[in-house]
Parts: structure tokens; sequence; C-alpha cells
RNA sequence: GGUCGGAUGGCCGAGUGGCUAGGCACGGGUCUGCAAAACCCUUUACACCGGUUCGAAUCCGGUUCCGACCUCCA
């Protein structure tokens, strides 16, 4: 039996607004799409907030049974600057600057994008497609949906005609709750949108102007796909006409994802999605973490310290582990007491982690409570992530368990009294959760035999003044060490040692 | 201005119509030559005003404040 058959995972979603149980189209298997950076820039924190809610959910679906495939592609053509389908595309733009070839531009931030995402630990997509690998597919479906009649061509470009689309399919505006009138009369009037026939249309195929770099042919001329139409042709491509579950930012809900399903509404006349679900923000000082308001900071910023608002380095573990104690659907407030806090409770439960491998098991009087108590935990652990995906409610579940572990630990509750069973699914569950599920591992240390064995040396010099008496001596060998960063922990079966 | 969301203790953050969230910090204790670690105990809550209810921080209405989206962003 599959856990998720136990423990069927439920998910809030964005288009219906309620809390739903998760049904796969295909029983046993997932198909996901997340949408990916655009490459015209180096990644920042909030981007791997996002990234991150969807590693766990992908770890989580194979955990408890599903086949996966997990798609989240690179967007590196199309994406333009300012307004709506006017402005110069972020990529050709950066390139202008740094004076380099588009395609190096793209190359350049999508291997900072994933060495970041290694530093983080976060699983590769079953495929990474990007864009310009799917221009043809682009194309095909920019003619689908001009025979189809929801979209027109005007001077070498190709809007989507929204008004059309809506009077006809509906639906526009459900996912991100917008009123189309609303829309209308809410939006502002831009330069160079005379092409189109309303100001909502959008583009799903440019025109390339005189010197534009990035530019294909194309049976309107030469240019470029518009920006919402690489994931509607790569997810479609990829996962089918209709998929289980789509993933984003919060601030890609409109018009991105809006966009999205007309497209495929409108080219195929499937809803492309049933199950939609949007990150919440990264905050600093309670304001959206973001490029354009230049209070982003670089994950590699934050590991070094070296940012104003920032008092020290945290590891990358540590910020996997801050940014898992909340839910990802609320928004997360940045600031060093947090992450400081949140340095301390990861240690503690990487400690009870390396705790539990080193209990033995034998078996003892029985005590019912206790063993019914950490099945209890270990379940729950489970029925938390499954409840939309709670991994601040499970985080608070290995915590509980680490109590217990601790108390094993010291021998202030006998081990044995577990049943072995139990002791076996702690373990094994225990440990799963942590590293495969949430992806916590060791945090780097600069550990190696050599210091090793430098400060086994010195634990044994203490020793012999500590059976002397000569404290003087063995706490200044504790204090020095301490000094550069060693600690010692004296317990009932010697002296260990850690290093910050 | 429109749409949506939020306001929880010293800090961060879950959650819920009645029963301990959790982490960090603070205080007390056990252990230790003294520490550290570990464990136990403990203090500080649900923005404001009304209403529904036997009972609301949780539901409803209003107020204030904050944020997101409405233009590119995960």
């Amino acid at each position: 039996m599959n856990l998720h058959e136990t423990f069927p995972l439920y998910i809030s979603n964005s288009l219906t607004r309620q809390k739903e149980v998760f049904n796969p189209i295909n029983p046993g298997h997932v198909g996901l799409y997340v949408c990916g950076p655009t490459v015209y820039s180096y990644v920042h924190l909030g981007n791997v907030r996002t990234f991150l809610t969807f590693d766990v959910l992908y770890r989580y679906l194979r955990f408890i049974g599903y086949k996966v495939r997990y798609v989240r592609n690179i967007t590196d053509v199309g994406h333009l600057v300012d307004d709506a389908d006017s402005g110069e595309d972020k990529i050709a733009k950066k390139a202008r600057l740094e004076n380099l070839e588009p395609m190096e531009v793209v190359q350049m931030y999508t291997n900072d994008f994933h060495e970041v995402l290694r530093t983080f630990n976060f699983i590769d997509p079953s495929i990474e497609p990007s864009a310009t690998g799917h221009i043809i597919e682009q194309i095909e479906m920019v003619k689908r949906i001009l025979d189809n009649g929801f979209a027109y061509e005007v001077n070498g470009s190709v809007y989507f005609d929204v008004l059309k689309f809506q009077s006809a399919k509906g639906g526009y505006g459900e996912l991100s709750g917008r009123v189309l009138e609303d829309l209308i009369s809410n939006t502002r009037e831009l330069d160079g949108q005379d092409e189109k026939r309303n100001s909502l249309d959008f583009a799903i195929w440019k025109k390339a102007e005189a010197g534009h770099i990035m530019k294909w042919p194309s049976p309107w001329g030469m240019g470029f796909p518009g920006w919402h139409l690489e994931c509607s042709v790569m997810s479609t491509k990829y996962l089918g006409e209709t998929f289980d579950i789509h993933g984003g930012g919060m601030d890609l809900k409109f018009p991105h994802h809006e966009c999205e399903i007309a497209q495929s509404v409108a080219a195929d006349g499937q809803k492309p999605v049933n199950y939609w679900m949007h990150s919440n923000m990264l905050t600093v000082n309670g304001q959206k973490m973001s490029k354009s308001l230049g209070n982003s900071f670089s994950p590699r910023e934050l590991i070094t310290g070296d940012h104003a608002l920032l008092n020290r380095g945290y590891g990358p573990m540590t910020v996997r582990f801050f940014m898992l104690q909340s839910h990802y659907s609320s928004t997360l407030d940045f600031s060093n007491d947090a992450l400081e806090a949140a340095e301390k409770g990861y240690k503690r439960l990487m400690n009870a982690l390396a705790s539990l491998h080193k209990l033995e098991y034998k078996a003892a009087a029985s005590d019912d409570k206790l063993n019914a108590e950490v099945q209890e935990l270990l379940n729950d652990l489970l029925r938390n992530l499954s409840d939309d995906l709670n991994t601040a409610k499970a985080i608070a579940d290995l915590f509980e368990l680490s109590s217990k572990i601790n108390s094993f630990a010291n021998g202030q509750l006998n081990l044995g009294s577990l049943s072995e069973e139990t002791f076996t699914l702690l373990k094994d569950r225990f440990t799963r959760i942590i590293t495969e599920v949430l992806g916590l591992l060791p945090e780097q240390s600069n550990e190696n035999s050599v210091t090793d064995d430098l400060v086994k040396l010195f634990i044994e010099l203490r020793q012999d003044a500590r059976k002397n008496k000569d404290f003087a001596t063995s706490d200044k060998i504790r204090d020095d060490l301490a000094k550069i960063g060693v600690t010692l922990k004296d317990g009932p079966e010697g002296t260990s040692f850690s290093l910050n």
C-alpha cells in the first residue's frame, strides 16, 4: 500500500480557492510544471523560496509513492523589460549593456541558477526545457490560436484577442480573481499599444525590430515568441494538454498564469491545469523582496553575510530550514534574529538525527503509552505534510520527536520500552523526512581528518589533566579551543566535539 | 481607485469554535570538578469595536494599520 493512500495529499488550489484532495489524472503518476526563472540576472532569495516550495513538493510526492515528471523551464527569450509588449527584451538588454551575445547572458545566469540550486540541495527536475529550444512548437501554438480565431496579426506581430476569447470561452480572470470590465477600466494607456485592439490583449508573437538579435523566421516574418507562450507550449509538450499541478510564485498569477490558461484553452480547447499552487513572497521589513525594489539579496550574499542588511553569513541549510518553518502560502519576513534562531533550531534537529543513529536497540519492559505517543507523532508527520505541505507543523513534530530521541540517548527514557517495530519506523521515517523530503543535510563543515586528529589529541591531554585534578590546564584547553571554534562536550562515554 | 490577503506572546512562526503548536530568547532545576550539550519545569498571545454562541483568538459585521496584484519580478 502506498503512503499516498494512507495519507492522501491535500492541496490548496489557487483556481478554486479551496483545499482539495489531490487526485492525479493517471493514478500513481503526477505531472508537475513550475515556472522557472528568466535568466537575465542572478537569482535572488525570493526565487529560492519558490523553487524550494516545489522542490519539497516534488520530494514529498515521490516519498508518498508517486512517480513524478517534474518540468521546470528556463525562460531565455521573449520576456520584455517594461510595459507589456512594448519594452526591450530582458535578455537582449542585458546583452547590449554588457556587450555579450544574448546566449552568453543566458548561459551565464543559467549556470548561476544551477549553482545556487545545488548549494541549497535542490533536486534537478526531470526536464528543464528552454524557450529558445521550443520556437517551432511556439509558432505551432500561435498558428492554432490564430486558426481558432482567438488572435489577430498586425504588422508582423500576433496578439491574443482577450475580449473575443472571453465572449466565446469565458474564464479569463478566474485564476487571479479579476473582472474583465475592471481590468479594462484600470489599464493605463501605454505607448506602443496602438497595434492592439484592446489594451488587455497580449503578444504571442512579436515582430523583431531592426537591430533585434534574438529572432526567428515565422509565417509572420522575423520575430520572437511572447512571454506567456513558452510555459503553455512546454507544459503541453511534456505533460499533455491537461496536467496535474502547475506551480509558481504568487506574482505570476496575473497576468502570466491567467494568459497561460487562455492560450491553452484557445489553442487546444482544454483547461490546462487541475491544481494551481502559488507560493507567497519573501519580505524584508514587511516589503516584498524584489529585483525592481532593490531590497533583494543574492544567495551568495546571504551565505557570506556580505550585505548591509545582514549581520553575518548563514549556511544554506540554515536558510532552507528557516524557510520551511513557515507555510509556503504565507509571506515570510527576513531578519537576522529570525535567521539566528533558525540556525540554532536547525543544529538541534541535526544533533538529534545524529543521536538517533547512535542508538542501539535492546528490548526491555514495554511502555505502551510512550510507544503509542511516538507512533502518533510519526503519523502526524505525514498527516501534516499531506495537509497542503505544512512543513512548519511537520518540523514541530520533528522537534517533539527530537526530545524523545534525546531522552533515549541520555538514558532518561528507555529505548527498549518501545517496540522494535516502532524504533525501526522512528529511525527510518525521522531520517527520511529530514533528508529526503525536507532536503536538509548536515551543514558542510571544514572538518577534515587532520583537525579531527588534532582535536582528539587535545582531548586526551585534557583528560590527563582532569585525572590529575589540574583543572586550570583542562579548562584552558577547553576554553582556548572554544575560542577557535571547537566546542568540547563531556558525556558519559567520553568527550566529543563539534566545530562551529 | 479596483481585487485579494494579512494583523498571534520579547523575536520568528503554525493552528483552531471549548483541549500544550514548534523554534529562539528569558527564568528556575537535574546532570557536571566547573562548563557545554541534553532533559524537566516556567512567564509573556491572539490589532480595535460590536454581534452570533453555553463558549471565539478561531464564525459574522464594522474600524484601523500593513502587504500583494492591477506594469517586469518567484
